[in-house]
DNA sequence: TTTTGTCCCTTTGTCCGACAAAGTTAAAGC
DNA sequence: GCTTTAACTTTGTCGGACAAAGGGACAAAA
């Protein structure tokens, strides 16, 4: 019969770990802000009153949590996490599952319909500045696959933007990424895909800009449903999206 | 004047971020199964010819984007990332961002929807058998705002999981983490707030059962707006969510 | 005045060797 | 056969070391 508790768990985490604990509470409860130094390691060293190996295996950790990072110089600050840059953990997560192309098309429907609403509710002249002139450049490419596929990425992520809607950015963000590298595999597959992209984005904009909510969710449907129909034609709907990763992590490390 | 690019950067990662991209290379392309040992560190000293510092290093960049961990005995292994942990990064992120109460609430609204719809239209009985269970013990606990919590967390996972789509599944975790730790003030709060909350889960509960596409959709926006007046009377909608983060970090910090 | 070369100091990335604590394995004892 | 004990292994941490690269200051050159 267990004994009614009297001690708590003791924190038995190791070194390093405390290490990166305490650094990343002062960076988000604020005494740290974003851009703020953090010291050198031999600092680090003297404050926490541990190895240096130790201060560095705890500043692996909250620099692959995005929360610092080394500038030019290679000198430690704090950053707000980038979320592209988390994002893509999530699409690694999302290969490594397995996740079949089906999920992959629903759950962006949803966050794409999303994204245009409130683009089309709350978007301010600056978005649309920025639409108009990633427009403008995909036009300049649309018989480049490979830069076409680069400025649709862009363009969704300036919607999400225009959203201004953080979470939501950031929530479709895993999914996109493992969108984009198909698109020019899709481009490149179907007739008439370049024209029919850069067609699309033509009128999302004017959606946004005319405030014309059903004519935005109409055009992010069939966008969406043109770059379905030109997966169908190179793999089924079951099929998992390990490709896409392989092709988008090469993206990364080429960055 | 600057003058116009003629090099790029050289490739000039450091070892131990080789290190880390060389496992990572081998368990996205699958020749490491989620499961398999890494080896000891030894072991990767003498393969990589580096020292075991460096290995180290490279080590805990993995393990804190969750492809390794340590088993019980610490022994290093391949593993699915999990999402709940990708997902706490994301939150921690939000909330450097500051994000506001309005967007977290809108996306959520998107979210839980996609996930309902996907689950009335896709819930296996295993799925039904793990709500109905969850369902049994919020009543048993609807009196204790902490747990009853707890239980609404784990509802909206579960519903979400019935959706059988992991990218939704994933998307909705990071805004679903800031939420939960609300729930627990906003039961505390708001008059007949448990009874409501259990009410509304038996609802979502029937509607997935009876494949009532409509029931869900409403049931959940009910849900999610009476959670959204339990907010309005403890703060304002512009209000950022900074403090939601310091509970649910305590709170996995406790874990 | 702006660029280039030089010197010095700091910081990082890496290496080596070491050791206590905790876990593992295998032998010894009942 | 099961438990205890005694090696052995592995991890977490430590101290010190060194080369390479960056930053700053300053003088020489264009």
């Amino acid at each position: 019969m267990p004994v009614a508790p009297l001690f708590r768990p003791i924190d038995v985490a190791p070194a390093y770990q405390k290490v990166a604990d305490a650094i990343e509470r002062e960076i988000v409860n604020g005494r740290i802000k974003p851009g703020d130094p953090i010291g050198t390691e031999h600092d680090l060293v003297r404050q926490f009153g541990v190895n240096r190996s130790t201060i560095r295996e705890g500043i692996r950790v909250l620099e692959e949590g995005g929360l610092i990072r080394r500038d030019s110089s290679r000198r430690l600050h704090a950053c707000l996490p980038r979320y592209s840059k988390l994002a893509s953990r999530l699409s690694r997560a999302l290969v490594l599952h397995e996740v079949t192309f089906r999920e992959l098309y629903e759950a962006s429907m949803t966050l794409e319909v999303a994204s245009i609403e409130g683009a089309v509710e709350r978007a301010t002249d600056d978005n649309l500045a920025e639409l108009d002139d990633n427009l403008v450049r995909s036009e300049a490419v649309v018989g480049d696959p490979a830069r076409l596929a680069e400025c649709d990425a862009e363009f969704h992520v300036l919607v999400a933007k225009a959203s201004q809607n953080r979470v939501l950015q950031l929530a479709r963000e895993p999914a996109a990424q493992l969108f984009y590298p198909t698109t020019e595999m899709i481009v490149t597959g179907v007739a008439e895909g370049g024209p029919r992209l850069v067609a699309a984005h033509r009128h999302l904009i004017d959606a946004i800009r005319y405030r014309d909510r059903e004519a935005g969710v109409l055009w992010t449907r069939r966008h969406l449903q043109d770059w379905r129909r030109g997966f169908e034609k190179i793999a089924s709907l079951d099929r998992s999206v390990e490709h896409m990763y392989m092709e988008h992590a090469q993206a990364a490390r080429r960055r």
